[in-house]
DNA sequence: ATTGACCTTCCAGCAACTGGAAGCCCCATG
DNA sequence: CATGGGGCTTCCAGTTGCTGGAAGGTCAAT
């Protein structure tokens, strides 16, 4: 398989596959033409690791549950260590943007939104101490 | 002032704000001794430009609602439209965590987290076909 | 032989800072 | 008046995770 075909398959831009390939998170053969020759396997990590990615995991916990899930002899209890963090990570990502949603949709529904300058928006920008 | 008093006085970083002076966002004088010279209004800019940050505001949204507040004409409805939006940004990004959230919690749950290898978690990963 | 679609590498850039080095400047103390 | 410590200056590099583009090699088909 050359790199085209994994992108497809895999669901992951080229760019991105030769990224991985460039930071180490995945080894590749190279044919006699210089081409990155890959696998089965390799595919099959690939879509591993767009599937952690897809749920938030950074590149080095990607690194480190590709480890895992290589390591036969691994115990549950760590992934589930690491995926619990990544969670609690995710929570307090959800409490910071749903409080900043708070404020601003508190703020634009109180601006009349019309040809007048008058904008509490910018007033409480401006100025911080504000109503209610 | 100078820049030390400003960082205190704003909550921002030192290097934010000389990182905000170099990329334009705001203009400001120097002593005689090349020393950046703060006035009140810079301070007051700055602490507008930290709570829109705060607000998750972009840099060059913040450069627009400054150059709105700084407009005595404007009208309202253009301020209201980009808050608007930016909080359409973030329903959609709450959305995205959710769900995460959501599969994530799903799959630390699965696991029983001890020290066998047998982990959902990997094997979600590995296969994408899953459970319920 | 010549397209045209692939592949390769390398370099640059995005957002929004953050850290660190090297070197002035200013004030207070001995 | 020298010295020490803190604060200020600039500049360069690094962060995260890619993404775009240029210049050039390869391959399959016409």
């Amino acid at each position: 398989m050359n790199i085209g075909d994994v992108a497809q398959r895999s669901g992951l831009p080229a760019k991105t596959i030769r990224y991985y390939e460039e930071i180490g998170l995945i080894t590749l053969l190279r044919g006699a033409n210089g081409y990155r020759a890959f696998r089965d396997s390799d595919l099959h990590k690939l879509a591993f690791i767009g599937r952690a990615r897809a749920l938030g995991f950074s590149i080095e916990e990607c690194r480190t549950l590709l480890a895992l899930y290589e390591d036969a002899g691994r115990e549950s209890g760590e992934v589930k260590r690491l995926a619990g963090e990544h969670l609690k990570q995710i929570d307090a990502k959800i409490a910071e943007l749903q409080s900043m949603r708070a404020t601003l949709a508190h703020l634009v529904h109180a601006c009349a939104g019309d040809d007048r300058p008058d904008c509490p928006i910018l007033e409480d920008l401006a100025g911080g101490a504000c109503c209610s």
